[in-house]
DNA sequence: CATCCGTGGAG
DNA sequence: TCTCCAAGGAT
C-alpha cells in the first residue's frame, strides 16, 4: 500500500498551496476537513495541464476578484477571458464562466457533491470530477493525472506505453486508494510526482515510497512511463495586419467563439498557410498601403508552429469606416490590459513596438 | 481512440 | 535552439 508510507510523509512535506486550508487554518479551524469547493474547482481547472508556478498568480487574482461562484457566474465571458488571458487552453475560461453560471443558476450555488454529478459540469473531466470529490468532499475517488499516473508506472514497474496502459493503471491506482484522507492521498501522490518522483532524473534516494517501489528496485523508474512517439509539428505561415491610429490605438477584433483562442482578442490575420508561404489578405490590402516589418514573429501551439509576418499601416480617417469592414474594435495601448490579448497576439504587437 | 487546444520553464 | 512537458477535457 502507498498510502501508509505516502500520508506520514505528506503531513510533514505537504506544499503550502493557496488553494489548500493552511496548517494554521487546520490549527485555527479543526471542524472545517476541506477547502472551499470553489476554491477547489477554480483551482482544478486552471491547473489542467499548467504547472504550479504559473497557475498560482491567475488564482489570486481570480479569486481576489471573483471570491465566490455566483461573483463569477455575474461577470461577463470577456472579462473572464481577458483575466484568463495568457493561462492557455482558452477553452478552460470559456467553460470555467459556464459551470459558473450552472451553479450559480441551476444548482442554487452549491456544488455537486459527488463524482457523478460533477463529471457532468462543462470542463469537469474524470480527473477534475474525482480530485474535487476526495479534495472538497472526502470521498474515496480515484484520482488519476500525470503524476499518479507516473508514480504508479514506476511503483508497479508498467513498461508498457501510454495511453494504451491507461485502464490498467487506473486499476492499480484504485487499488491504492484509501477510504479514509483521499483527498490528501491525492495531493500527496501529486506531490510526490511534483517533487520527487519527476519525470527526468526522478529523486528515488528520498523518496517515501522508495523501498517499495519496483522500478527503483530494477533502476528503470527514469525510464517510466514510456509514450507512444510524438508527431512532428507543421509550420503555418500567415501575415498579420497592424491598423493604427494616432487617435484611436490599434485595431483589433475578436476570434470566433470556438476552436484555437476562441473568443480571445486579435490582430486581424490572413489566412494561416500550412504548405509554403504565407497569403496577403486582399480584403486587407485594399484598406491601405501597408509597411512590411522586418524580422518575423515565432510561436508555437500545441501541435504546430505559426510564423507571422507583421503589416502595418498608419490610418487618419475613415477609421469607423475601416472598424466596420474588419469587424473590429479600435483600442488605445492603455485598454490593453483590459482585453483578452493571447502571448501570441501580444507577441505581435510588441513586434512591432506597439506594447 | 486520435486530434485539437497555449504557454512558459527546464534541461 | 529544441524538445519535453505540467493537477486534461471536448469532440
Amino acid at each position: 500500500m502507498i498510502a501508509e508510507e505516502l500520508l506520514p510523509w505528506y503531513d510533514r512535506h505537504a506544499r503550502e498551496l493557496p488553494w489548500r486550508l493552511s496548517p494554521r487554518q487546520k490549527r485555527a479551524n479543526p471542524e472545517i476537513l476541506f477547502a472551499d469547493p470553489y476554491r477547489v474547482w477554480l483551482s482544478e481547472i486552471m491547473l489542467q495541464q499548467t504547472t504550479v508556478a504559473t497557475v498560482k498568480g491567475y488564482y489570486e487574482k481570480f479569486l481576489t476578484s471573483w471570491p465566490t461562484v455566483q461573483d463569477l457566474a455575474k461577470e461577463e465571458l470577456d472579462s473572464v477571458l481577458s483575466a484568463w488571458a495568457g493561462l492557455g487552453y482558452y477553452a478552460r475560461a470559456r467553460n470555467l464562466h459556464k459551470c459558473a453560471k450552472v451553479i450559480a443558476e441551476e444548482l442554487g450555488g452549491v456544488f455537486p457533491d459527488t463524482e457523478e454529478a460533477l463529471l457532468k459540469l462543462p470542463g469537469v473531466g474524470p480527473y477534475t470530477a474525482a480530485a474535487i470529490a476526495a479534495i472538497a468532499f472526502g470521498r474515496s475517488a480515484v484520482v488519476v493525472d500525470g503524476n499518479v499516473e507516473r508514480v504508479i508506472a514506476r511503483y508497479y514497474a508498467l513498461e508498457d506505453p501510454l495511453p494504451g496502459v491507461k485502464s490498467e493503471m487506473k486499476k492499480f491506482a484504485q487499488k491504492e486508494t484509501p477510504i479514509d484522507r483521499a483527498g490528501d492521498y491525492a495531493q500527496a501522490m501529486m506531490d510526490l510526482g511534483a517533487t520527487i518522483c519527476t519525470p527526468r532524473s526522478p529523486g528515488c534516494v528520498i523518496c517515501p515510497i522508495q523501498v517499495v517501489c519496483l522500478a527503483r528496485k530494477s533502476g528503470i523508474a527514469e525510464a517510466l512511463p514510456k509514450k507512444a512517439p510524438k508527431k512532428e509539428k507543421p509550420t503555418r505561415r500567415a501575415y498579420a495586419y497592424l491598423l493604427l491610429s494616432e487617435k484611436r490605438g490599434a485595431l483589433l477584433r475578436r476570434r470566433p467563439e470556438k476552436g484555437l483562442l476562441g473568443g480571445m482578442t486579435e490582430v486581424p490575420t490572413g489566412n494561416w498557410i500550412e504548405q509554403g508561404d504565407a497569403e496577403r489578405n486582399p480584403e486587407f490590402e485594399q484598406l491601405a498601403q501597408w509597411a512590411k516589418l522586418d524580422g518575423i514573429v515565432k510561436h508555437t501551439f500545441t501541435h504546430f508552429h505559426f510564423e507571422i509576418t507583421v503589416l502595418t499601416t498608419k490610418l487618419s480617417q475613415d477609421l469607423d469606416v475601416v472598424a466596420e469592414a474588419v469587424q473590429g474594435k479600435w483600442a488605445h495601448k492603455s485598454e490593453f490590459a483590459g482585453l483578452a490579448l493571447p502571448t501570441v497576439m501580444k507577441k505581435i504587437l510588441r513586434h512591432a513596438d506597439y506594447m
